[in-house]
DNA sequence: ACCGGAGCCTGTTAGC
DNA sequence: TGCTAACAGGCTCCGG
């Protein structure tokens, strides 16, 4: 589900909510959900502490606890998070839930069971290969060179590569590639600079704008509040197969790269 | 270094 | 309508 711009509006919603409160207890019914430490060493080590901030790296949220740990979420493909009143009905898809010192509740329901819980102390531990975030000032068209360096990869699978860009998934590499008029079947090593140029403001345009839209609810993802996000209203190429490209009317492709649907205009995009 | 495939899960959708 | 297969915004492991 979620990509830098979903994580980024759900690491939003949630501060205001979390942050200073202090962590009574942890339910769970899910054992798995808990990366590490196992259940009992992660439930006993976090109750009791306070929520410093929240914030997020890549796709990863990171709460920044009063003991210097570190817990870390990482939502996969279909988790939420939520603060609800403590004591409201429970949820067959709700597998691990975080009690606050106001009686309220954090809750991460996971249909699919793919997202993980983190607690460390050193968060580097979980986030260490992430590569540059790409919405930071030091983000540059020479950035996105560097990491290319060397490489002769197939454009889409390269942006999804977290070790080379932290943050972009299914949706924004996608449409990132549309702005930038590159088709996705193109070598790393084939870009010239005014290609580097574009893909670098492609990138960044598509994430403002997801960020600004509030992420996109294609299919399962909410924000906090539970509302929809509203960029699914403004994917130029993103599961349009068939329809006709916004800019020239001829019908967007779908292909799978890397094992994952790639959408994109076969005439635009070269 | 890189690619493809399987696996992890449950739910929804497309096609017959 | 009912069944089945394909597909889903992520990531890891494995073999080649």
């Amino acid at each position: 589900m979620p990509e830098l711009p979903e994580v980024e509006t759900v690491v939003r919603g949630l501060r205001p909510q979390v942050k200073g409160r202090t962590i009574t207890a942890v339910r769970n019914t899910w054992p798995r959900h808990i990366d590490r430490p196992a259940l009992p060493e992660f439930a006993a080590r976090i109750s009791g502490r306070a929520i410093a901030d929240v914030s997020r790296r890549g796709k990863f949220i990171l709460f920044p606890l009063d003991n210097g740990d570190t817990m870390i979420i990482h939502l996969r493909m279909s988790g939420h998070l939520a603060v609800v009143e403590g004591g409201a009905s429970d949820d067959k898809h709700t597998h691990t839930v975080f009690e606050l010192d106001n009686g309220r509740e954090m809750r991460f329901r996971d249909i699919r069971k793919f997202g993980r819980v983190y607690l460390v102390s050193d968060a580097q531990e979980v986030l260490g290969k992430l590569g540059p975030e790409p919405l930071e000032g030091d983000f540059t068209v020479e950035t996105l060179r560097e990491i290319m360096q060397g490489s002769r990869r197939i454009l889409k699978p390269f942006l999804l590569d977290q070790s080379k860009i932290a943050g972009i998934g299914n949706i924004y590499a996608d449409e990132a590639l549309f702005y930038a008029a590159l088709n996705p079947q193109r070598r790393t090593d084939s870009l010239d600079g005014e290609d580097l140029a574009r893909l670098h403001e492609g990138i960044q345009h598509v994430l403002r704008l997801g960020i600004e839209r509030e992420g996109a609810s294609i299919s399962t993802y909410l924000k906090p509040s539970g509302e929809k996000g509203e960029m699914q209203d403004d994917v130029r190429v993103f599961r349009r197969t068939g329809e006709p490209c916004f800019y020239c009317g001829v019908p967007i492709e779908r292909i799978v790269l890397g094992g994952r649907s790639t959408h994109f205009c076969p005439n635009c995009q070269t």
